[in-house]
RNA sequence: AGGACCAUAGCUCAGUUGGUUAGAGCGCCACGUUGACAUCGUGGAGGUCGGCGGUUCAAAUCCGCCUGGUCCUACCA
């Protein structure tokens, strides 16, 4: 083996064995247990959030499979449908300086593809090197002809009960990307904006109670005026009361609109007057349909003025005869020119009373960075009241869990006040809708042209144009669960595999997917999606920042595996941006925070600080240092390993010999104690996976590879081992402990540490006699178990007394300044009798580990020379220090533990004086405190004679 | 405005049903390298558990209020 543990060297090289070994299929035996991948942008790139998830998927999976499951880790990749035709726009317009209009919705659509075929690899590559066990076989991708059948049955069959319809209706409209996009896609951004006060006139010579003869109505867009179908009062404001029904000559349009009483108006808002639009505002549509007004809608796709209004009824009928005349000036106007012109004309006519500056939210486009206008379009909607029912009592009753707990909470507070799902969008690539229509507008929905013509008895005189509009594709990928395992055809994967056992994804995707999967599922499965739903926190960078590349603060974790010199980072993270201007300060940043670029670290380090880091769904702030600790880790690892097979390799291990008790076996206490705490460590491990706790499952394993095995089990051979004297079965069982243990430590380490474990293990196992022929591999192995019988709690206090006495004289040589190599006299005094015994029967480990010439137990305490000392329990272990004891510092040192000790013994005092305690607090805590009383006062005690000896000299 | 979550060592975080001498890693200080590992070893310093109040014999842990932070939802006519 290599000094070093060299990640690079094995990675790649077992993901390829692995892979052509076939062994990430499900094995066909056991419980099954399944995990869906959320489907990744097919034309994306892994960020640090795909790789964390990634790790949890990949341990989860690893570890069912050890465990003896029938294990399908389903990968595959969505088309991103806005994304994915935004990429392909700008490097068609880059590169032949066309649009996708230029081309054609076909041609686009070929170049989409060929994106897709020339990028679609890199994402899958990078799962690969993260170590991924998916079963590639049955990679799917949701524009795949066979999912793409689910897409339009799932379609069909809703419309077809009236749960899909299309409908006039306002929506998010993107005017940059000419496409209504949901509310989830809105990101809404606070600004300061104005609140502009204007006077509407009343018309036929009406005035107000104190003799205006306006109202006054504010308003953030002035530019919505044109819309205007009315003004509202509360019914209940006297001010008013009196105008309601009487009407307002609408400025620069000259529409009389009338005054109408509703609760929507605010009466200690303002003035209490609200301008109704009922085609540009989510509020003035509900009242809009209340009090029966028209849907006046004044903008083009574009968000610029029309020239002439549409005019619609509430049921999206066109309405002939109301006027829809528009200010001429406007006409073409974007909607911010529009605004200032019309500021500026309501000012100029008297009517702008005054300006207002107030912090409001404006609603962005996630995608395009454009404020989103309400529009009324025609646009295809899933009611989703009926679905919804089932999904929330599927989470009440416990048929679907979340972990943590509290985002059930999320999820409810979103399923309880859910809109209709708006599922059309204005885009060429992703779904077709299956819908035709004829000449007249009507509608067939069907899964072909052939079939809607049939179902409606369409002949072939009858031309059918298809909808132009594509589905969102939230609404294909909340068919993902049962969608790739065949559906709707009843394929054996559709009935081993759903449900799948663990949803592992973000919070920020519950209402986008998680919900929606869980309805859709339900509806046409009539089985969950999943049991579980794993919720974990945002990975983000190491001051707390989300990582965005305009922020210029992203990781690729392929940099943090393989490491990136400096000016490589700096080129990657300001390159190809958006926002050029802020190139500089990106790179000064990144200079300062990775001066020498980044190490190499390798897929295991990463993985195991992603797991460390995972704690109860909170966010993660990534941080470099740990991921350094975690390589050490590895190296750690490697290096332990390193000593066991120098010892082992060729040696007598003992394999064949499965009795503890056999005469040729014989095992140290050490080795008792390392198995012993071996179990303990397996359970702990076990449990913690079970709880999704990853940060408590690496610790667990952390500690013990390192705390117990390294730093004393295996110091604890090496008396054995290199022991002349010592004889075969002792060191059978010593060697026999060392590459067993550690041969459990792969397999624990294994679903969380791939390459490393199964490249030790590989050299190990055959040792161990767990290698089952040249093929064999630790994916395959058995989870580690834990055996109470080898619990020894005997042992493991007979090594704690050991580790007590080794760490006291190590404590007196750094008090002392005693070289670490200078071999000690050492007595004990004082304890009890099974001290003395622990003496006799570690004489050889004391000696060897704490670097003594000679230990001996004194029966008279009185007999001791100058000393310094340390306590173990209320055993003394004495070193004699004649004349080179510094007398200040070790009267210091004891003061210093007497303080301590009195500091200790206060405090259990004042608890034991008081009578509350005594009476109400459980027998067994006050019998504890009693306990510790004792001890600290014999501690006390030793400290004080030892002080008054040594202040006596 | 409503809600959720968070606040523990210089930094990143654990701390299960109240009873621990409040922990880990990294960083820091001192010492140390012939026999797995300097990507290391040994020892050490460092915390009034955000603040105030309450419940309790007992609070980092439970309750209330406050402060600061993150996020979500709503509103902004």
């Amino acid at each position: 083996m290599e000094k070093t543990y060299q990640p690079e060297q094995i990675e790649i090289r077992w993901y390829e064995r692995w892979e052509a070994d076939g062994r990430f299929a499900p094995s066909g035996e056991g419980e099954p247990f399944s995990i869906m991948i959320p489907p990744p942008n097919v034309t994306g790139s892994l960020h640090m959030g795909h790789a964390f998830q990634d790790t949890i998927m990949d341990t989860l999976t690893r570890w069912k499979r050890m465990q003896g499951r029938n294990t399908l880790w389903q990968v595959g990749t969505d088309h991103a449908g806005i994304a994915t035709q935004m990429l392909v726009e700008r490097k068609v317009a880059a590169e032949e300086g066309k649009t996708r209009h230029d081309l054609g919705r076909e041609a686009f659509i070929d170049k989409v593809w060929e994106w897709k075929h020339e990028s679609g690899d890199h994402i899958t590559r990078q799962l690969r090197r993260m170590g991924a066990s998916v079963d590639w076989s049955r990679e799917r991708f949701t524009m795949d002809e066979g999912f793409y059948k689910a897409v339009q049955e799932v379609f069909v069959c809703l419309h077809e009960e009236g749960l899909i319809y299309r409908g006039k209706r306002l929506v998010n409209w993107d005017p940059t990307l000419h496409t209504a996009i949901s509310d989830l896609e809105v990101e809404n951004r606070d600004q300061q904006g104005s609140f502009w006060h204007f006077r509407y006139p009343l018309a036929d010579g009406v005035t107000t109670d104190d003799g205006k003869d306006y109202l006054v109505v504010a308003t953030t867009r002035p530019e919505t005026l044109l819309g205007d179908t009315g003004v509202a009062v509360n019914p209940a404001d006297p001010r008013y009361a009196s105008l309601v029904g009487k009407f307002i000559e609408l400025p620069l349009v000259g529409r009389r609109i009338p005054i109408v009483a509703d609760e929507h108006a605010d009466m200690e808002k303002g003035s209490g007057c609200v301008k109704i639009t009922p085609a540009h505002d989510f509020n003035d549509y509900e009242v809009g349909k209340r009090q029966d007004h028209m849907l006046i809608n004044v903008f083009s796709k574009d968000a610029a003025i029309l020239e002439r209004a549409e005019v619609y009824n509430f049921k999206g009928q066109p309405q002939p005869d109301v006027d829809p005349t528009l200010p001429a000036m406007y006409a073409g106007l974007d909607r911010f020119e529009a605004r200032k012109q019309i500021v500026a004309d309501m000012d100029a006519l008297g009517l702008l009373e005054q300006v207002e500056a107030v912090n409001n939210t404006l609603p962005y486009g996630d995608r395009s960075g454009d404020v989103i206008e309400p529009l009324l379009t025609d646009q295809w909607f899933v009611a989703v009241e009926s679905l919804a029912k089932p999904a929330i009592e599927a989470v009440e009753n416990g048929d679907i869990q979340f972990v943590p707990k509290n985002y059930e909470n999320m999820y409810f507070a979103w399923m309880r006040d859910l809109q209709d799902w708006c599922i059309s969008r204005q885009l060429w690539w992703g779904h077709r809708i299956p819908a035709w229509y004829d000449a007249e507008g009507n509608i067939f929905v069907a899964r072909t042209e052939q079939e809607a013509r049939e179902k409606h008895g369409l002949g072939a005189d009858v031309t059918l144009t298809q909808d132009e509009d594509v589905l969102d594709t939230w609404f294909s990928s909340g068919l993902w669960t049962f969608g790739t395992l065949g559906w709707p055809e009843k394929t054996p994967e559709l009935e081993t595999f759903h449900p799948s056992s663990v949803l592992v994804t973000g919070f920020d995707i519950i209402f986008f997917w998680v919900a929606r999967m869980i309805m859709l599922t339900l509806k046409f499965t009539d089985e969950v999606p999943f049991k579980t739903v794993y919720v974990h926190g945002l990975v983000r960078d190491a001051q707390g920042q989300k990582m965005s590349k305009s922020k210029g603060n992203v990781i690729d974790p392929i940099d943090l595996i393989d490491g990136i010199e400096i000016e490589t980072l700096v080129e990657k993270r300001t390159g190809n941006m958006m926002q050029p201007q802020k190139a500089k300060a990106i790179a000064k940043a990144t200079r300062q925070e990775f001066d020498g670029g980044i190490e190499a670290h390798g897929t295991d380090a990463l993985r195991f600080t992603f797991l460390s880091q995972a704690t109860t769904g909170r966010d993660i702030k990534f941080d470099m240092s740990r991921l350094d600790g975690y390589r050490n880790f590895c190296n750690k690892l490697w290096n332990a390993s390193r000593y066991v097979l120098m010892n082992a390799e060729g040696e007598d291990c003992g394999a064949e010999f499965d009795n503890d008790k056999s005469s040729e076996v014989e095992l140290s206490l050490a080795d008792r104690w390392i198995i012993s705490q071996l179990q303990k460590t397996e359970a702990q491990v076990t449990k913690a996976m079970e709880e999704y706790r990853f940060d408590h499952a690496s610790q667990a394993l952390y500690e013990f590879v390192w705390n117990e095995y390294c730093d004393w089990y295996l110091e604890l051979s090496k008396p054995v081992l290199w022991d002349a004297e010592a004889n075969d079965a002792a060191k059978r069982g010593t060697r026999r402990t060392l590459v067993r243990v550690l041969e459990a430590i792969l397999r624990l380490a294994h679903p969380m540490m791939p390459y490393i474990s199964e490249e030790i293990w590989q050299r190990v196992a055959p040792m161990a006699g767990t290698f089952k022929g040249t093929n064999d591999s630790i994916m395959v192995q058995p989870w580690p178990q834990a055996e109470q019988a080898k619990v020894d709690e005997q042992a493991t206090l007979d090594i704690e007394w050991l580790k007590g006495v080794i760490i006291a004289v190590r404590n007196i040589r750094a008090e002392m300044n005693i070289v670490p190599g200078k071999p000690l006299d050492v007595m004990l005094a004082k304890g009890r009798p099974e001290d003395q015994s622990r003496l006799e029967s570690n004489r050889l480990f004391l000696s060897k580990l704490a670097k003594l010439e000679s230990v001996t137990w004194l029966a008279n305490p009185d007999d001791a020379p100058l000393c310094a000392t340390q306590l173990v329990g209320e055993m003394e272990v004495l070193v004699p220090m004649a004349d080179l004891i510094d007398k200040d510092v070790e009267l210091k040192r004891l003061v210093k533990e007497i303080d301590k000790q009195d500091k200790l013994i206060g405090g259990i005092e004042k608890k034991l004086g008081n009578e509350g305690f005594l009476a109400k607090a459980p027998e067994a805590v006050v019998e504890k405190e009693r306990g510790k009383l004792k001890d600290f006062q014999a501690a006390r005690k030793l400290l004080l004679e030892q002080h008054e000896k040594i202040q006596a000299l």
